[in-house]
DNA sequence: TTAATTACTAACAAACAAGTAAGAAATGAG
DNA sequence: CTCATTTCTTACTTGTTTGTTAGTAATTAA
C-alpha cells in the first residue's frame, strides 16, 4: 500500500511532474516489466505462456504488472468465457510506442554486459 | 546489505545474465539517477550545484548514486586540494553513452505526460 | 467424486530503497 | 577560540517492492 504523503510518495510525485524519465521508468521499471514487455512485443498471447516466458517470474507478479500496464493502457487483456479460462494479453497502439525505447535499453544494457560487473 | 542468496537477488542476477534491458535499468533505474545523468550531461559540475539542481534530494542520496555510477566507470570525480572541499564530477566517455538513451526515455515520458495520470 | 486445468486473489513475510539527523574533517575569517 | 564552509559518512527509521503459500472458480475427464 502506498502511502500518499510519506516524502517518499512527494518526491517521486515531483519528479512525475518534471521529468518525462521519471515517468518513463514508472512504466518500464521493476524487475519484471521489461521481459513482460519484450515478449508482449512478439504478439498477443496467453496469460500461461507468457509465464513460462519469463523464467522464475511468480504469478503474483506477472498478474500485478500486467494489471498495471492494462491500467495505464498500454496493454489489452481479451478473456473467452472458457473453462478452464483462457485470457490473451498483447500491447495496444500506445504500448508498441515502447518498443524502440525497450530496444534501446536492450542494446545498451547488452553492449555494457562485458565491460561492467554487477554486484551480487 | 545485499543478500547474495535472496531470491529476491539470485532473480536479479539471473536478469543481468539474459537480459540487457535490466542492465539498463540498473543503472538508470531509481529515483535520482536519471536527474543525476541529465545534469552532468550539461557538463563538469561541483558536488553543491550538482545537488542544488536537483530539488529535495538529500546528500545522503545523492552521493550514494554518484559513488555508484563512479564505480561502474560512468561518472569521474575531480577533486581540488582546497579547504573547504571542492569536488566536480562528470560523465566519462562511456557515461556520455548514456546521453541518447536518456534523452529517448525523457521524450517518450514528455509525451505521456497528459495521456497517464501517474498514482500518488 | 475426485482430480485436473487455468487465470487469478489474498494474507503474510522478507528484502530492498529511500529519508532523517547528526556529525567529521580542515582551514580561513572574525 | 569559535564559526562558517563544503563534501562527505554513519546509524537509524520509514516506506516500497518482491517473494511465498495457500486457495478460489467453473467446467471436463477419469
Amino acid at each position: 500500500m502506498r502511502k500518499e504523503n510519506s516524502t517518499n510518495a512527494l518526491n517521486a510525485q515531483e519528479l512525475y511532474e518534471t521529468c518525462g524519465m521519471a515517468i518513463a521508468l514508472r512504466i518500464l521499471g521493476g524487475r519484471w516489466k521489461p521481459g513482460i514487455i519484450w515478449n508482449l512485443a512478439q504478439g498477443r498471447i496467453r496469460y500461461g505462456q507468457l509465464k513460462a516466458l519469463i523464467p522464475n517470474i511468480s504469478e503474483r507478479m506477472l498478474i500485478q504488472q500486467l494489471k498495471e500496464l492494462e491500467k495505464y493502457g498500454f496493454v489489452e487483456r481479451f478473456v473467452f468465457p472458457e473453462v478452464p479460462p483462457r485470457v490473451e494479453y498483447a500491447l495496444t497502439e500506445e504500448g508498441k510506442t515502447l518498443i524502440p525505447i525497450v530496444q534501446a535499453l536492450a542494446a545498451w544494457g547488452d553492449s555494457q554486459r562485458d565491460k561492467i560487473k554487477l554486484p551480487v
